[in-house]
DNA sequence: CTGAAAGCGCTTACAG
DNA sequence: CTGAAAGCGCTTACAG
């Protein structure tokens, strides 16, 4: 009488009075003809009785499948990245896959795993995985998992892997266009000093918008995505002698560093300075006043890319994909002020 | 010639010319005394030059093993549990485990992923683990697992699992003792309407230690841990008659929305009303004034929970554990206002 | 409709 | 010092 020993299908076939491979091809569901119903309901419930649960090492190994996805994320500090988990492992969990995340440090993002004061790094991931879902990497990493199916998040379209994208251009010029309509001219742009695609694409997108704004213009700045880096940042632009009237930031965390620059000069945010953000993360509700910004669908881009990933495992070639960003304007943004 | 599929063991014992148990040996590092030097380099050469990885499901079946261990955590859209996953799966990786998340929903976080408008729950854990690590639960959650080696993370060490609790007592005393010290005797708790260990922790300790102060008057209102309800709540205390000259709040987010109450009040943070928090997240700094708070270690608390769960699973019986919180002084507290 | 058997890729006694 | 062999718990032809 084994109480100690996790029960396998061999005993769940011995408390059933049927044979091992009764036992497996009811309970991966296809019993339906080949076995009858009562023997395989007395299966059912004696796999119940004893709490069965298979032994997914034993199953992948006869698979030949390791149904193992790694996700290989910047930091998990940034809660736009436990979103992208999530949504991976939702779809990752209703196709039998599990997701192992592997935070892969390019020291941008706060609470970067190899950031000083950091116990020490992963340890690479010597096993053997199916694919690999990488979001927002310098192109040189993905080298690391050459020979395996990848699937790029929020990167680069023009790359070999496949890709799922926010539209962030569309993104970037819709507020353009709030900004615009609300009389803006003088913009100020506080970009993450990350050479990713994703932001890139943001710094282009806002260029060209404000290009074709007449009497349009830009000053840029960069910092990391930290709030006082951004806040230096953003108070450079501020004590420019003709100083934008808005302040476009590249993170939401950033927009928090600008509303504390503008609060150091006593300039009152959206009356004297319009701020905006990018993400929509917990951080645009948090703040007074509340951050208009571009919602990324963080958990989607996550769900979006392991499908993506599924097909490419299944043998098909994924298309490109991009997910729009949705502008959210909330009380960060007004008219300029009248001078 | 095998191009696409991935090498094994046995590949790389023909290819150095040993058997394959000899590579097993010298890969798992147990050749030394039974296999020569000229050997394992030969076959070391041959593993490398090959790519081969281990299979961990072969592995793990014969060493009857999961070596994947469950954190279950409310959401990873805070990144507080981000960081104690991070915590958790670097010392996992030291010892060759893997660390599944399932994000059990207790509908108190925001993004927690049963909430309304996600895609549909996680299936359920099916496969079989060697143990769990479970964050801030409530008690039932826990029978779930009862057949597994578990550790509690963040919950009551009267509990029969083996716990790692953050000492949130010994914090919510230093900062009344840092409060009291300033001068304030009306304390206003903006509590987290969450039924868990933590959270009566500190509520009691709180109440304990304004108790002890002389003078020392307390009011308490409840709300989710959500900038929008703790906003509501705080300006239920704000608007008390005799309203406190500070805010405890249980959450860095509940104090963001305890700024935006006060704000909406024309109260001047820290000079009318001061606030703290509780966690030490990047809102804390990211706020104007920045937040003083009780720093509570996440990453810490996911790495000796899982060093705890690894002597469980090693036969030892590990004892409770209690990590220190550190009291972060920043702007948000002065002395109550001359009245 | 049901069962006996092979084999996935490892680790580890065991024999030489 | 090295290799042949057993067996972990599954899935899936194959035979009855």
């Amino acid at each position: 009488m084994p109480t100690t020993r996790r029960p396998t299908s061999r005993d769940v076939a011995q408390a059933a009075g049927v044979s091992q491979s009764t036992v497996s091809l009811v309970l991966g569901g296809k019993w339906p003809g080949r076995v009858s119903p009562a023997t395989a309901g007395a299966v059912r419930r004696a796999a119940e009785r004893l709490g069965y649960r298979p032994n997914l090492a034993a199953r992948n190994l006869r698979l030949g499948t390791t149904r193992t996805v790694l996700l290989v994320v910047p930091t998990l500090s940034n809660p736009f990245f436990g979103d992208v988990y999530t949504g991976a492992a939702e779809v990752a969990a209703r196709h039998g896959f599990r997701v192992v995340v592997y935070p892969w440090p390019d020291g941008a993002w706060p609470g970067d795993p190899w950031s000083p004061g950091h116990a020490g790094p992963f340890a690479s991931p010597r096993e053997a995985i199916d694919g690999v879902l990488a979001t927002a990497l310098a192109a040189d990493v993905l080298e690391e998992f050459s020979d395996t199916p990848a699937v790029m998040l929020d990167n680069d379209p023009a790359g070999a892997a496949p890709t799922v994208d926010f539209a962030v251009a569309d993104g970037m010029r819709a507020l353009v266009a709030h900004l615009g309509g609300l009389g803006h001219r003088r913009f100020g742009h506080v970009a993450a000093a990350v050479d990713q695609w994703t932001f890139r694409e943001r710094g282009g997108a806002l260029a060209a918008a404000v290009d074709a704004l007449p009497g349009g213009a830009l000053v840029r700045t960069t910092a990391a995505i930290d709030a006082g880096a951004a806040k230096e940042a953003a108070g450079r632009l501020l004590d420019l002698p003709d100083r934008p009237t808005v302040l476009v930031c590249d993170d939401d965390l950033m927009a928090a560093g600008a509303y504390k620059a503008a609060r150091a000069r006593g300039l009152d945010i959206p009356g004297d300075l319009s701020v905006t953000g990018f993400d929509d993360d917990v951080l645009a509700t948090a703040l007074e006043p509340e951050l208009t910004t571009v919602r990324l669908p963080a958990r989607r881009l996550g769900a979006e890319g392991m499908a993506a990933l599924l097909e490419l495992l299944d043998g098909r070639r994924p298309g490109p994909r991009s997910l729009p960003g949705e502008l959210v304007v909330r009380a960060s943004t007004a008219p300029p002020p009248r001078r």
